[in-house]
Order: structure tokens, then C-alpha cells, then sequence
DNA sequence: CCTGTGTATCGTTCATCTACGATTGACGAT
DNA sequence: ATCGTCAATCGTAGATGAACGATACACAGG
């Protein structure tokens, strides 16, 4: 995975509203809209919005059901980013004590 | 961990410079200043701000060394990140087929 | 046909981010 | 003392983000 692509997907998640939707919809697997919009404090317009930027960056999916959408995780997406954070983070080697910060 | 926790350090990964130097210390453990400086083509002043970034999300952590500074992974709190997401990932159904994105 | 519901989009405002050059301050070496 | 090096900070300009209300659109129900 490429640093944009990391960079990408972490800033789909760089919101706690975002996280939010994204707890939400690991939480009860399907999610129709209107949850989602009952499930934060904060406008329709704004939410709607939110979802934009995590379906662009392909975390979640949708589809229409009936008149209203449906939103999921893309699980997937999910788990690759995960994977390659992982890998970056066990090749990492624990860097010890030393402890402060200075300057 | 909280949405806001999450969300933050989720934002300090959210720029490819940053997951470049993230990679770089990875890479090599314990990493001097001026090959953090010399790893990305970008000005000092600005690579030196996206350290204060992950440093101050937790992400990095440094320390003088001599006349010039160390940086090096914080791996726990990657490892706490990546831990809270896995959670919220493998909660998830894998929301199935219905394919394609509508609307 | 009119109305309401469910979402997306527009337009705007204010805040934050990104990048840079210039500057600063600490320290070592000459 | 003077200079060069290393890294942080300042100040600024331009881009992007977040939030909202208003509006638009599709469709279902009356």
C-alpha cells in the first residue's frame, strides 16, 4: 500500500464523527440512512457529508433500498489498511527507554 | 478508545509525508534528524512540523542526541490504534454483495 | 396533482492544514 | 569571538475541511 493510500484512508477516519459512523455501522452490520443521521448531533447536510468522504475513500458501501440507502462497511478496505499499518508497525523495532522528550 | 482518541491519531497518519516518515523509522529503529530532513522533498521547516504532529499525537517520540535530535516510533500507541480498529473491524458483518453503489 | 419523506448538493462562513522562507537559539569547532 | 550546523519556531499565503441552512430531486402516498 502506498503512503498516499494510507494517508488516504486514515484521513477518511481522521474525524470522531467518521469514527463514529464507522462504529455505528460495525455495530449493526446494515445501516439505513436515517440511523446514521439519528446517531450523531449534528445536521443531515454535515452527515451526508461525512459519508461522501468515507465511501470515497471506499470504507463504506451503500445502496438504495426502497426510497431510502442503506450504508456498510467495505471490510475489506478496512482490514488491508490495518494489515499494512501492521506491517509497518511490527517491523518496528521497540525502541527503547531513553523516555523524555527534550527540546 | 474514544472516537476523539482514535480520530486523532487516525489524523496524524493522515498525510502521505507523514506515513513516509512513519515508514522511515520503522524502518530504521532510531533515526537521526537529518536523515528524517534528507528522506522527503520537502522543506525542513515543514518536515519538522509534521514531526511535531506525530509527535504530538503520540505517534513518535525523540530525544537529543548530542547536537542533533533522535526520532523513533512510539510502537504501543500504534499498536493500541490498530488493536481499537481490528475491534471495530471484526465486529463487522461482512456486509455482502448488493454490489455496486447506487445514487 | 400536491405533499411529505429521505438524501444529496450548493453556497457560505470560519477554522485548520500545508508549505515555504526567514529567523532564532544552542552547540561545536576553528 | 566567529562561524557553521541542527532543529524548532514564526509569519504568511493558499488550499482544504467542517458545519450549517437552504434548496433540489426522486419517489410514495394521499
Amino acid at each position: 500500500m502506498t503512503e498516499e493510500q494510507l494517508a488516504m484512508t486514515a484521513k477518511a477516519l481522521a474525524h470522531p464523527a467518521r469514527v463514529r459512523i464507522v462504529r455505528l455501522l460495525a455495530a449493526q452490520s446494515e445501516c439505513r440512512g436515517h440511523d446514521v443521521f439519528a446517531g450523531l448531533p449534528l445536521a443531515q447536510s454535515t452527515i451526508s457529508q461525512h459519508l461522501r468522504v468515507l465511501k470515497s475513500a471506499g470504507v463504506i458501501r451503500s445502496h438504495a433500498v426502497g426510497t431510502s440507502m442503506v450504508y456498510c462497511l467495505n471490510k475489506p478496505v478496512l482490514e488491508e489498511f490495518l494489515c499494512a499499518l501492521g506491517e509497518i508497525a511490527s517491523d518496528a523495532a521497540t525502541c527503547d527507554p531513553e523516555q523524555g522528550d527534550d527540546r
